[in-house]
DNA sequence: GTCCAGTTGTTGAAATGTGAACTGAATTGA
DNA sequence: TCAATTCAGTTCACATTTCAACAACTGGAC
């Protein structure tokens, strides 16, 4: 028998808040989905490119990219091979460990991610950034670092 | 010719911010999901559920409930589509509109939403109300007001 | 009435995502 | 040394999502 405790219901306004939030990161993510479709990317494939483009060599462990990222494993498997089909990355071995793969960045791939770098900054602005109060911009950070922190 | 306009990049804490958004709200996702998961449900049925639960009669237009949960149509159709054979909600044709098709949870419908209702408030707070300072919750609120405000 | 542009919802195929099983390699520890 | 375990990445089977095409219907304009 599972002992029955009384759910601690959300208030009106923190229903009301976290409403809000489905909607916004619905929103959010729309729009920058379609301003990256141009650049025939979405927002997976392009942080991809950003997390490359920072490593030295703009190379990366496939585990450690994915948890970058994060996409499971498996998922970074497929994104990865569709984005070497298109000449962004490629797939070289791991000398040190050969279990593992590293992605690396092809030269094409980085320019398109200079391509798309400008369009999806001011995308990040139009949608997020420019639409808040700054205060409550750097609330929003707050509370999503405190999601974020690994506490269990 | 495409007009070149020197990119307004983000400050290095808009950044962080933003980042710390993308992760936030990954993490919260797979948290809900995961929490859903032993209920049969995922965090966009569950939804549905309790759009339809807040309505006169349980009842609802397919396009009306695909904005409500911001789904595309098509995708509101096949998830609808799951549901029925799960058996928690029907189709019925709508009288004053022969195009129209309306969703109705059913009993059982309903019954899983109460089932599942405690155990997914507990998961929000966990995952997000409870881990955050009640101004910066609010905060997150007016945030996400404001991106979802519709001004173009 | 008749046209017709727009709306509603579905379909089916292709693209993408998921989770468990699997392969081969590294590591552990008796 | 070498079996057992863990790890990295892929693969497979399947579920879900997307996209374009479609059929049925509506509500004016004329």
């Amino acid at each position: 028998m599972t002992t029955q405790v009384e759910p601690r219901w959300l208030s009106a306004e923190q229903q009301r808040i976290w409403r809000s939030f489905l909607n916004g990161v619905a929103r959010i993510n729309d729009r920058l989905d379609a301003e990256l479709r141009p650049f025939g990317l979405d927002l997976g494939e392009y942080e991809i490119l950003v997390h490359l483009s920072e490593c030295e060599r703009h190379m990366l462990r496939m585990s450690d990219l994915a948890e970058r990222v994060r996409q499971s494993r498996s998922r970074l498997t497929h994104t990865i091979s569709r984005m070497e089909s298109k000449g962004l990355v490629q797939r070289v071995a791991c000398p040190s460990d050969r279990r593992g793969v590293n992605a690396i960045m092809t030269p094409a791939g980085y320019r398109l991610l200079v391509d798309a770098a400008p369009s999806h900054v001011e995308s990040v602005r139009r949608a997020l950034v420019d639409r808040v109060d700054p205060d409550d911009f750097e609330a929003l950070g707050r509370a999503m670092e405190a999601v974020s922190r690994v506490t269990d």
